[in-house]
RNA sequence: AGCGGGAUGGGAUAGCCAGGAGAUUCCGGCGGGCUCAUAACCCGCAGAUCGGUAGUUCAAAUCUACCUCCCGCUACCA
């Protein structure tokens, strides 16, 4: 079953990933809001009833953490961020219709009504878990405020995920040696009663609806080898204060309150909600995107079909919670009997110099930071839009961005833009009065064809470029047809050139739009329209421009080279700074070094350790096996046979005439039939041998 | 180790899902043109065995298998 194509007759809405209120934005979390916001704007352009809507995530152990550590209530710390976040976005033009957060009314109705809607349907059980307990301050650790040792790979791992490790997901009680991070004093484990949800009721239905999830590749991909796998069931409830509560009836469950990844999701609902109630349901009614025109279906042979009763959600999110969306979120949709997304489009990182960004140690450029600079922020859009593709993970820089912006929006539209328009101003006072001709508008509705492809198939870098190849033909054209010439030469001509390159200028103004909407308003008013640019449908392209206007101003500037030389050192300065720290943690602590031996020798047990300089007469790998050779090891008095364990880690060819060190007293051993007199040395896994740095004779002992 | 993503002229990238002349756009190099325009614009040239090996096919950048190398997941986090 395949979903209808954009415009549907159902609205649609479209959601980004919710910011954690407790960090500053950063252009990878730009790159993101910014591909959600053209997208929406590119829905709504070819007719598809659309909301675009967002949230912050307020609840959760890292907030609760770091506003104790600020010494301020959670709420007020995470509203802080969150006001913070929506005044941002806009600077961006990224335009949400509702932007709301996890702590409002709407959010935590909507998310007991969910949880309460499990629980009638038997999704929800109750199981005693040994829950990591600060004795001292007598209360219980959730996720966060513990640390210890992952159970599966005994790395250090913390709260609900193996971080340093295997990455798995952990329920509370997984983690061995708890610490709490509050004390710092060993946590102890206490048995406590939580609610959990299980998954594993949705799993076939959870494999149906990865077969028909529309979007990325990766977000269509990874999840599958989770579904396919036993799915564990998730625990719903955390022992905090700071969230929304269990809705527990009669005193069951009433100290605790649901996991942050319970209530961050359902505000994608709660927003549209609080959107759909702003505007009237006439308008815009959310129950017919989220249910099936009011309905909830329980019904349990949903679970291989599926229907389209509901309208379209397209979520936009980082690849870093994949999981969650593609998993956790449908199930807890299917099991409230809400609709299913029908796209999730999972970006990929930003990095800088090739290496992912790192906010802590500042290596990062900051949404601040760019407006600080003074540039428009339908540069940036432009500019993160059109770099790579949406999951390609991409490196920022300040030089391609100049590039880009100079090269293309300068250069190119800007360009055209006012060649045209001011040409047809001096000499027509706006728009000359002939027909356009055919092979330009056959080149507009190609573009308006391409348009149109590029929003059905989320595809935000092809919708970026449309309005520069259109300005690229626009140049062409005006260069081959020379109207400049042609006003002494062909005055009717002239004007037929004319009239097409303003009809060419209002078409960038149209299919621009949804990645550089100020530019496109900017461009609309030049081309004396009333009204927004935003409002009008994609057909309006091949309409006549009013037939004056005024005279055009630039509709981009320049990046001065000098601006940019001084934003790379600046970066430059940091990136440095934040691997200067990098090389000291490894220094400091590097995981993989095994640690050290407690117990020490005497130096009568070293003395019996006979190690000798030794030169590799000759190397040759072993019958059978992968790994090892047979070495023939000159150490002066003798020429000794032994087998090392080099193979896949040195080129058998190389290794005669190197100079090793080698313990000679090894008892004798035999390994796949060959006869081994001692051990030659070498570090790590990679196998490093050991070697002299003067000229000591073969056979000098090693004291 | 595991998982995901990637390797395409000098640099950055598109094309791969739905195989059909080796290829898109931008920057850079070389040569020319134009002068309406923001030292912009237009035309032409040079430059790549599409990471490697094998396979499927009439046909492979594209599909399959294996391999090599890079990046992320290691603190917050899109």
């Amino acid at each position: 079953m395949s979903h209808d194509d954009f415009p549907t007759d159902h609205p649609a809405v479209v959601t980004c990933g919710l910011p954690y209120a407790n960090g500053d934005l950063h252009v990878g979390h730009l790159r993101t809001y910014v591909a959600g916001d053209a997208l929406s704007r590119g829905l709504r352009r070819i007719g598809q009833q659309t909301a675009f809507v967002c949230g912050s995530d307020m609840h959760g152990t890292p907030v609760a953490v770091n506003a104790a550590e600020d010494g301020v209530e959670p709420r007020e710390f995470a509203m802080e961020y969150h006001e913070t976040y929506a005044e941002t976005f806009p600077q961006f033009n990224v335009e949400f219709d509702n932007y709301g957060h996890t702590d409002d009314e709407t959010n935590t109705e909507l998310t007991q009504e969910f949880v309460r809607s499990w629980v009638d349907e038997g999704h929800v059980h109750e199981k005693e878990i040994e829950v990591a307990w600060d004795t001292e301050e007598d209360q219980p650790l959730p996720d966060r405020f513990v640390e210890g040792t992952c159970p599966y790979c005994g790395e250090q791992a913390r709260g609900d995920e193996c971080d340093e490790g295997c990455q798995r997901h952990l329920e509370p009680g997984d983690i061995e040696d708890p610490v709490s991070t509050i004390t710092g004093n060993p946590a102890e484990y206490r048995t406590r009663e939580h609610k959990f949800l299980r998954l594993a009721d949705f799993q076939a239905y959870l494999q149906g609806f990865l077969d028909r999830i529309e979007g990325t590749d990766n977000a269509k991909n990874q999840p599958r080898e989770w579904v396919e796998g036993e799915l564990q069931d998730l625990c719903i409830t955390r022992d905090m204060d700071w969230g929304i509560d269990y809705p527990g009836e009669d005193g069951d469950a009433e100290d605790l309150v649901l996991y942050v990844w319970v209530d961050a999701p359902i505000e994608y609902v709660a927003s549209t909600k609080q959107y759909s109630e702003r505007v009237g349901a006439e308008e815009y009614d959310w129950e017919r995107v989220w249910t099936f025109d009011g309905e909830r279906r329980h019904d349990t042979e949903w679970d291989d079909e599926w229907t389209t009763e509901g309208g379209d959600i397209v979520h936009v999110i980082g690849r870093d919670i994949i999981q969650h969306h593609a998993v956790f979120w449908p199930a807890m949709l299917r099991g409230a009997g809400y609709n299913e997304p029908r796209s999730i489009l999972a970006t990929g990182f930003v990095g800088i110099d090739g290496k992912a960004l790192s906010t802590s140690r500042n290596r990062a450029v900051w949404a601040e930071e760019y407006l600080d600079a003074g540039f428009h922020p339908d540069l940036f859009r432009y500019y993160i839009a059109t770099g790579a593709g949406l999951e390609t993970d991409v490196d920022f820089s300040w030089d391609r961005f100049a590039e880009r912006v100079n090269g293309e929006l300068v250069g190119n539209v800007g360009n055209f833009i006012n060649r045209a328009l001011l040409f047809a101003h001096r000499n027509y006072d706006g728009t000359p009065d002939a027909d356009v001709s055919e092979d330009v508008r056959d080149r507009i509705e190609e573009t308006l064809a391409a348009f149109e492809a590029a929003v059905r198939e989320y595809d935000v870098r092809t919708l970026a470029e449309l309005s520069t190849e259109l300005s690229n033909y626009g140049n062409e054209y005006i260069q081959r047809t020379e109207p400049w010439h042609l006003l002494d030469e062909d005055p009717e001509e002239a004007a037929q050139v004319i009239r097409d390159c303003v009809q060419l200028a209002k078409a960038v103004a149209v299919v621009m739009q949804p990645v550089l909407p100020g530019k496109a308003e900017r461009l609309w008013g030049q081309l004396g329209e009333a009204g927004s640019v935003a409002d009008v449908s994609l057909d309006t392209a091949l309409e006549a421009p009013p037939e004056t206007f005024d005279e055009p101003d630039q509709l981009f500037e320049q990046v001065e080279d000098d601006h940019i030389a001084e934003l790379n050192e600046e970066l430059q300065d940091r990136v440095e700074e934040a691997s200067d720290d990098e090389d000291d943690d490894a220094d400091e602590a590097d995981v993989d070094l095994e640690p050290l031996e407690t117990d020490r020798i005497s130096f009568e047990d070293f003395e019996g350790v006979d190690m000798r300089v030794g030169e590799i007469v000759t190397a040759e790998s072993v019958e059978d096996a992968d790994k090892l050779l047979k070495l023939e090891v000159d150490i002066g008095h003798e020429v000794r046979q032994v087998v090392a364990g080099l193979a896949e880690l040195h080129d058998v060819e190389e290794l005669p005439g190197t100079r090793v060190i080698l313990l000679a007293n090894m008892e004798q051993a035999t390994i796949f039939g060959v006869e081994s007199n001692g051990m030659v040395l070498a570090a790590g896994d990679e196998a490093d041998l050991l070697t002299t740095h003067e000229d000591a004779p073969l056979g000098t002992r090693v004291q």
